[in-house]
RNA sequence: GCCGGGAUGAUGGAAUCUGGUAGACAUAGCGGACUUAAAAUCCGCUUCUCAGCAAUGAGAGUGCCGGUUCGAGUCCGGCUCCCGGCACCA
């Protein structure tokens, strides 16, 4: 008698749908908004992919037990490189290809049994779907937190494209199949200003309290919030003066040379016409060729740019250099040398020559600046510093900082290292930025009845070549001005796709509004997301901060009425093979389709919940769908066997010899509850295994028996939803278990009656006792003591004295 | 370098929050039952060392060293290694 998947899992996934049973209640009377990560559609779904949706289903499917009305839906992040590069490879249009992907991926996920509400199905690459993308776009240009400039920005020789500072990772393409290393290009480009928000990014994430530690962490050091100081040097022979931030103004005075980012825009106006402008202009041109990582790896160096400024606090004249290790986009692109101590100045001292002054000494000892060999960067007393001498660096912070705002020459000051959002992709497959430029009335936005600005499709050339292949699109570049209807041309560059991905969670809210990205009533009647569910911490400086920051950008602008899109964050770990993440390109997958079809989607999913913790790795293996197999046959026979047994009530009037199961039935019950709430799926399954082996091992096949399998039947739903709406129907249950509510247990039959009490002496465990629940210490010492495994410890010794925990374990001391 | 997280049998993992029988549950392995046989199934054993024919007994054991405690996988201090993130951020 074996269990047929195939047939059952079709019929229960029919039944589901013909029945609408995941289809979101209009009016929900208790909401519950459960969303996983949507996907890119990169070809067929496999057992990495699936774990995702497996996990936001059993989440899904017990929330709906619980009388909660969820809203569970799915979508795909269809723009993207893989479809245009495709298309470069083979010719295929890339909406033929994501689309296709998405049709054959769906199919999958059906077989899966994922309690989607399919009929709100995102997909960001259709014009109704990028048209709100769009018009987010030009809400945020009106508010002014769109804005385009000329800047050096990264750029991507493999993907022919810039990408924003999140998608570099270590110099690096994010992107797995590129990885090209990145350089530095000057271009006129699309950002975001997301760091009008650093402040409020950064305190949100003290409310974020159903957030992983780990992911909050990662944001607070991606943002990189740093209290400081301003400090103003006026340029010596010239107007000119320099603003440096600094987090050190207690070392104003061991200043000894200053230096420049050689991007720095005033280096031109320092050094035209002095000697020094040929020099300082070859470096310059070495080092905005350099690469991210060539420019790190290299020693420090800079060039002398002839000019000097003065120190605001000892009006001391110091040398002013152009220097690579200085970032142009950090502070303000100028900081002041302190080599005593800033080890990265102290290295460039040394190259140069230059004053090493001591003015920090560490608090019980005297630094001589001869015989350092690194800076000493940590607090201490200040010395040599005027009338700041004597000071702790802390109280200098503050008094120096005093000081120069008294003066105007600074004050406090605060530095993020979060930067604006670069948007702009020269490539063909993504959301066109709505702009049109007109040479009589310059950058005119699309207006909203114009939208969507459709992709064009009469498209030959897909291959990139430093610009968007839409500037060669002739019919799509050349339009009308919106405002005086001369020609113009639009914007050729394409949106990032994280911009599509900022928002679709709303869209899920109405995803058929063709008048608003979504309405108010909808927004209010959902929001927020109760639980996330996400791919892995890969996101937490890209994904889960711009989410935010669009969440943020529409409460201030009253679409919405929440100001953090999500208040519980669950984060996945990936699913390896191999010991390598399962992914298409490294060809370790294993196809969800095929793998269903053989064993089954319960099998599936019973294989990737059992394996491990769902926040950790997780190795995908074979001899794992053995023991799932088991479990449901094991199971199947046992209901089968016993059908006429099976009891729907619970049972009244438990008899002695049937207390210990009802105990561990209703000790089930509450585990799998509690560990299905917090996400321990793997302990919920071991507590189903351990019940049905005690069912097994039953003599006594009663109503409390047949209790028990009841009981199985039901906890298995959120894990085993075909199989366990197969055996509910075979012992005569109505519909489907996602209509039953989920049993409740008895809190007087959680605790065993007995208790094992464990005798230790000195420590060390020699015996066990077993009492009745409840029962006086001194009768516990009376039964330990008589016990001849205690006896033979205690000869000869003295007890010094016992230690009693109830209905626990008895620790005799002896000497 | 800085910030997280982790290290437990042959393997995946449990117990860690809140100190109280370490190894739940599963896999693999071994033994038994059933079978002409195999598979499947059911039952049992399975951390290591030593002693014993055996029942059993003794000792050790959660990366390493130390501490707190009657008692530490769990708490504290110091290390080692692994994974992830950030990193010329002034």
């Amino acid at each position: 008698m074996k269990y047929d998947h195939a047939t059952v899992e079709k019929k229960w996934q029919n039944y589901w749908s013909e029945n609408n049973l995941f289809t979101t209640h209009e009016k929900p009377k208790k909401k519950f908004y459960n969303l996983v990560m949507y996907a890119y559609p990169s070809g067929d779904i496999h057992m990495g992919h699936s774990k995702n949706y497996v996990i936001g289903d059993v989440y899904a499917r017990f929330k709906m037990r619980q009388g909660y009305d969820v809203l569970h839906p799915f979508g795909w992040d269809a723009f993207g490189l893989p479809a245009e590069n495709q298309a470069i490879k083979v010719g295929i249009p890339p909406e033929k290809w994501t689309l296709d992907n998405i049709r054959i991926s769906d199919e999958s996920l059906k077989l899966l049994g994922i309690s989607y509400d399919w009929s709100r199905e995102v997909i960001t690459c259709l014009p109704d779907y990028y048209k709100w993308t769009q018009w987010m776009f030009l809400l945020l240009y009106k508010r002014g937190l769109a804005y385009k400039k000329e800047a050096y920005v990264n750029w991507c020789p493999g993907c022919q494209t810039v990408l924003a500072n999140e998608q570099v990772i270590d110099g690096r393409c994010y992107r797995s199949n590129c990885k090209s290393v990145i350089e530095k290009r000057k271009l006129n480009q699309w950002f975001f200003k997301i760091t009008d928000y650093a402040e409020r990014l950064l305190d949100g994430l003290n409310k974020l309290s159903g957030w992983p530690e780990n992911v909050k962490t990662m944001q607070r050091n991606w943002i990189g919030k740093s209290d400081g100081c301003d400090i103003v040097f006026k340029v010596v022979d010239s107007d000119m003066n320099f603003t440096v931030f600094t987090t050190r103004p207690d070392t104003i005075y061991g200043v000894t040379f200053m230096s420049l980012a050689p991007e720095h825009p005033v280096v031109e106006d320092l050094v035209k016409g002095s000697e020094h402008e040929t020099a300082v202009r070859q470096y310059i041109q070495e080092a905005t060729k350099r690469t991210e990582i060539e420019r790190i790896e290299k020693e420090k160096d800079g060039v002398f740019t002839g000019c000097y400024a003065i120190n605001p606090a000892n009006h001391e004249k110091v040398p002013i250099f152009v220097a690579d290790y200085v970032l142009l986009e950090y502070g303000s692109g100028v900081v002041m040398g302190v080599p005593a101590h800033d080890s990265r100045d102290f290295q460039f001292a040394k190259k140069y020559n230059l004053p090493i002054r001591v003015v920090i000494n560490p608090p019980d000892s005297e630094l001589i600046s001869e015989s350092m060999t690194d800076a000493y960067e940590d607090f201490g007393v200040m010395v040599n510093s005027g009338t700041f001498t004597g000071l702790s660096s802390e109280a200098g912070i503050k008094a120096v900082t005093e000081f120069l705002a008294a003066k105007k020459l600074g004050g406090p000051s605060i530095n993020y290292r979060l930067k604006d959002w670069l948007i702009s992709r020269q490539r063909y497959w993504g959301a066109p930025i709505p702009i049109i430029y007109c040479d009589k009335c310059g950058i005119v936005p699309v207006p909203d009845a114009q939208l969507p600005v459709l992709l064009p499709e009469d498209i030959k050339d897909y291959i990139p070549k430093g610009k968007s292949p839409l500037a060669a699109v002739e019919s799509y570049i050349n339009t009308t001005c919106p405002q005086c209807g001369g020609s113009a041309k639009r914007d050729a560059d394409t949106m990032d796709t994280f911009v599509c991905s900022s928002w679709y969670f709303l869209r899920y809210l109405d995803p058929k509004n063709e008048n608003e990205f979504c309405s108010k009533t909808e927004a209010d009647t959902w929001l927020p997301i109760d639980q996330y569910i996400g791919g892995g911490s890969e996101h937490a400086t890209g994904h889960l901060i711009y989410f935010r920051f669009f969440t943020k950008v529409l409460c201030d602008t009253d679409y919405i009425s929440v100001d953090e899109p999500a208040m519980k964050l669950f984060n996945l770990g990936m699913v390896l093979k191999d010991g390598e993440v399962m992914s298409k390109s490294k060809g370790n997958t294993v196809p969800a389709g095929q793998f269903i079809r053989k064993h089954g989607a319960d099998v599936a999913r019973l294989t990737i919940l059992f394996a491990a913790p769902p926040e950790r790795e997780m190795e995908w293996s074979d001899e794992g769908v053995t023991g799932s197999e088991r479990f449901i046959n094991r199971i199947y026979r046992l209901v089968i066997e016993h059908k006429s047994s099976i009891v729907k009530d619970v049972p009244t009037n438990i008899a002695q010899d049937d207390e210990n199961l009802f105990i561990k039935i209703n000790q089930t019950i509450a585990k799998v509850t509690d560990d299905v709430e917090s996400f321990k799926f793997n302990t919920a399954i071991a507590a189903l295994w351990e019940l049905l082996n005690e069912l097994y091992l039953s003599k006594k096949q009663g109503d409390v028996f047949g209790y028990g399998l009841f009981t199985i039947i039901h906890l298995l739903s959120p894990f085993a939803p075909h199989f366990a709406d197969e055996l509910w129907s075979l012992i005569g249950g109505e519909g489907s278990l996602v209509e039953q509510e989920w049993p409740g247990y008895d809190v007087k039959y959680i605790k065993s009656k007995t208790a094992i009490i464990v005798v230790q002496i000195n420590g060390k465990v020699r015996s066990h006792i077993e009492v009745a629940g409840a029962i006086a210490e001194e009768e516990v010492k009376k039964i330990a003591f008589g016990d001849h495994r205690v006896q033979r410890h205690l000869e000869g010794k003295t007890i010094k004295k016992t230690i009693y925990v109830p209905e626990k374990i008895l620790n005799i001391v002896v000497q």
